[in-house]
DNA sequence: CAGGATCCGATCCGATACTG
DNA sequence: CAGTATCGGATCGGATCCTG
């Protein structure tokens, strides 16, 4: 039974495939869903860097958390990894075709935070205010 | 080692705004990057649920982080928690609006997911066993 | 420059026990 | 049924030091 409220109830059309429980959506957050996978997949979409420039472009990130990202994003086959062996070394690093691809989901998800930034922030405020000391966040 | 198609270079088209650091992905991933919010919200996607229902709905779930979950859920407005002070008590949950535009995203995610999967598979195998022993994962 | 190795605190999450 | 409270292990990530 509908609250009154809009409950236009438009069919799901979303989740898997039905019955079934988990679709890949998982999968997707436990390559992505750390903290500085998407900064860097996010700057790389700009085009190709160095590790330094890389660190310098994402503020924040240490080399070894740097190095533990870009690795595993070349072994999902989303970055490649290019190592001139000069003196001092330089190494290159560019979003396969794949790595492209994902760039177009991020986006859907830049678009969605803007489009909902401002309810969720309201939302916990209200929240926030009817809940004091809960101790959730 | 060129797999394939290199370098269309179609673009990114991506990113968020130019040179501006950060759109609001790390914001959506802080919200449904944890382990159970999106199991949560697909399964909400179906329905209204109860509490029992839900945890059984999501295998390995504990009545905890359930508890979590669903709590973080309706102070950012994606879900809402109705009491009926009944013996016993029932609770129901249900997704807002906000929460059914969500899904839409999170379709998106598995649809990603789906057509990558065994890309990354296979790049995870190839890198697996060029690099044994790295620690990586 | 581009890392590898190590230490360590913070956080996440599961298990368990208890409550209205 | 629908939670709350507490404990402890596992993991994540930051800081620091060292190397080719």
């Amino acid at each position: 039974m509908s609250v009154g409220h809009t409950a236009v109830t438009t069919e799901p059309l979303v989740s898997c495939g039905g019955e079934h429980e988990d679709c890949g959506i998982r999968e997707v957050l436990d390559r992505i869903g750390d903290k500085w996978s998407v900064l860097v997949v996010v700057e790389l979409a700009q085009g190709v860097r160095r590790f330094r420039q890389l660190q310098r472009a994402v503020p924040g990130i240490s080399q070894r958390m740097l190095t533990l990202t870009v690795r595993r994003l070349e072994r999902d086959g989303l970055v490649r990894r290019t190592v001139y062996p000069t003196i001092p070394p330089q190494v290159e690093y560019e979003l396969t075709s794949m790595g492209h691809s994902l760039t177009h989901l991020l986006k859907a998800m830049a678009d969605w935070s803007a489009a909902h930034r401002e309810a969720i922030a309201a939302s916990r405020r209200t929240w926030d205010a009817a809940n004091p000391g809960s101790g959730i966040r």
